[in-house]
DNA sequence: CTAATTCCTCAAGCTAACTTTAGGTCAAGG
DNA sequence: CCTTGACCTAAAGTTAGCTTGAGGAATTAG
């Protein structure tokens, strides 16, 4: 098998050829080359890109996705079994996030009403855990400064 | 009253000063000038500046937040009863990003043990509201293309 | 009154996840 | 054989939400 060609790829999976170039310097995927210098990708590749849609859909980053994919099987093409382990890592990420807006909608609901929005009494500043869904708020004051 | 001081806002929020500015460049607060140019703010805003920082824990991006805050009344401060009003758009918002993790989450429970992530077939390809928390996939080419 | 803070305005830098552009090479059809 | 289309690399551009730096002015403490 001569293996598929970036195009074919793109083609086959929606994705962008330049996305997908920019998956492999990110080490996502592993094409290897031909006589002229050109990416040759498997055919288990649509599969594992497939892969990153969905897990970006779940609100991964592209390093924690390439985490999830260095634990697939090296030698031989991941089976329906491999993914599937994957799978449930993933729900137990989900069920998380859930969870931690849920526990902030909650909040939310005892503070509708007063109006408080205190820095020191409001409990939407200080849940439990804190949602931070996507790390760009004020980022040096609200927990995690670099390393001061 | 004088007014207080971007450093004095910026203890009381535990926002840095150069936050402080770009919000005000992004038309969150509107601090006027004293004799020497230098800004001052009402204390109306430190309520404003904590809203905007739970908004950010609840995901929304700071033109949204704008757009909240600009339904404040104007000439007054803003009562308790102004910001609970807020509070409750917030909750919608709330519970529909919670309803769609978990449309995403029994999607996926489906797919636990198929390993198909077939691109035409697999339901996480396709929910019926796309979860995009952030829209930073693969941009041009899961349903948000520019205009072209 | 003077020194130390604090504040001012640009402008440029940072991260993530890509896209776009420029200049050139490879491959397939006629 | 030649042209067209797909592919290559490297570097720079994009958006959001800020921070950092440079160079200078205003405020405040003693």
């Amino acid at each position: 098998m001569a293996g598929i060609s970036i195009g074919a790829l793109a083609e086959r999976t929606g994705l962008a050829v330049s996305a997908i170039r920019y998956y492999e310097d990110q080490g996502l995927v592993h094409p290897w080359r031909n006589a002229g210098g050109q990416r040759r990708f498997h055919r288990a590749d649509i599969r594992r890109l497939s892969f990153v849609m969905i897990a970006q859909q779940f609100g991964f980053t592209l390093p924690q996705i390439r985490a999830q994919l260095d634990q697939l099987p090296g030698g031989r093409a991941p089976t329906a079994a491999d993914w599937a382990k994957i799978s449930i890592t993933f729900r137990g990420h989900l069920d998380q996030r859930i969870a931690t807006l849920t526990k902030l909608r909650d909040n939310l609901d005892g503070c509708i009403g007063c109006g408080c929005l205190s820095l020191e009494k409001c409990r939407l500043y200080n849940p439990d855990d804190v949602a931070r869904e996507k790390g760009t708020g004020p980022r040096y004051l609200m927990g995690d400064r670099p390393q001061t």
